[in-house]
DNA sequence: GTCTATAGGTGGATAGAC
DNA sequence: GTCTATCCACCTATAGAC
């Protein structure tokens, strides 16, 4: 039944920690099968063997970040119950990612949507999508329990919150200074009367 | 005295306004020379002659985008002098290039910041740097004048807003979105005291 | 499932005629 | 200043042996 290699085995899954690491530093249009290869010690042709198409890595990319992001909002659903400290705990998901000197996976192929297959560039719509519907859902309960101002619309305040997180990353990974996205972070949170800590 | 183009003459500069809007919509790694030469009907060879190597194009690319903008922020200083009005035009600045389909082209470089030579990111920190200081110069003003809401340090906050902006952008051009980024620079002014309108 | 080998294309870049 | 022609490195992708 299986002649072919699905992605979730070791070896593709190898590949994709490789092919991620990869693309949240240099963008999809800036690594390569050999780029892999090479870091796994295998030949190109073995990479192609598991994701035939660089279009397919890029899909399987996306759809596996998504579930682990998915997977991490789903956690904090399950542990925290004050929204303020859900917030906190959903920027510590951002913090993770620069501190490891990469990009967010979908912002950084944000920025080369337009080069992107089609297939990609759906995915990682969803993928802005998912968060906004959490972020809002999480808004809109901290308003009603009085733990979270929000003044505005919680789906627009959501989408601005994925923004400035974006951006900052985006700004911050230049200068290589971290503490430049905790700052624009913590501002974010202010403006929500969520301070940095409990 | 001139056997090469400095890349200030009239087909140097339609070099740079072609290759600015690729590189604005598909980034500098998902553009090439044949890409320009299409568009002007020239060839490869013919574009290196002024820009004999891609770093090179980059860094001008950088440095008259650099110089665009700045003249940009020195006209509102020299016809606005309410400071809820200079944020507005500046906000103005990134609408309208969100408004013809492309990213600001150092937020695009950014993404691409590990992949791009090292005269371009130093090219690239600077233009960040002038926006922050302009940026800052004029909330502080906006704080003393009463006329901006600064609670904390206008550097900070300038920052912050650089980075919304920015981020605001990233995302909105996925969705094709021009409102998505209005939404963001509106909460980002409001934040400030200041309306969409004056 | 991994390898060698290679195809077919495109990348940036240069030489030299006009 | 633009052209033709070309180089060489790298790209994605495939065929076929092991």
């Amino acid at each position: 039944m299986k002649s072919r290699s699905n992605g979730q085995n070791p070896s593709s899954q190898r590949i994709l920690d490789t092919a991620e690491q990869l693309a949240q530093r240099r963008g999809f249009n800036g690594f390569s099968y050999a780029d892999i290869a090479e870091q796994l010690a295998v030949t190109k042709a073995s990479v192609h063997y598991h994701f035939p198409s660089k279009a397919d890595l890029g899909v399987r990319l996306i759809a596996r970040y998504h579930e682990t992001f998915a997977g991490a909002l789903a956690k904090i659903d399950a542990t925290v119950d004050d929204e303020a400290d859900k917030l906190r705990r959903y920027i510590a998901l951002y913090d993770e990612v620069i501190a490891h000197d990469r990009m967010c996976l979908c912002g950084m192929f944000a920025a080369e949507y337009s080069t992107l297959p089609e297939p990609m560039q759906v995915a990682l719509r969803a993928f802005f999508d998912a968060n906004e519907v959490w972020l809002a859902s999480v808004l809109e309960s901290g308003r009603q329990s009085g733990r979270v101002i929000v003044r505005e619309s919680a789906r627009a305040r959501a989408r601005m919150l994925v923004d400035v997180l974006e951006g900052a990353m985006l700004v911050a990974r230049a200068y290589g200074d971290l503490a430049r996205f905790r700052s624009a972070a913590e501002f974010a949170l202010a403006e929500l009367g969520v301070g940095v800590r409990a």
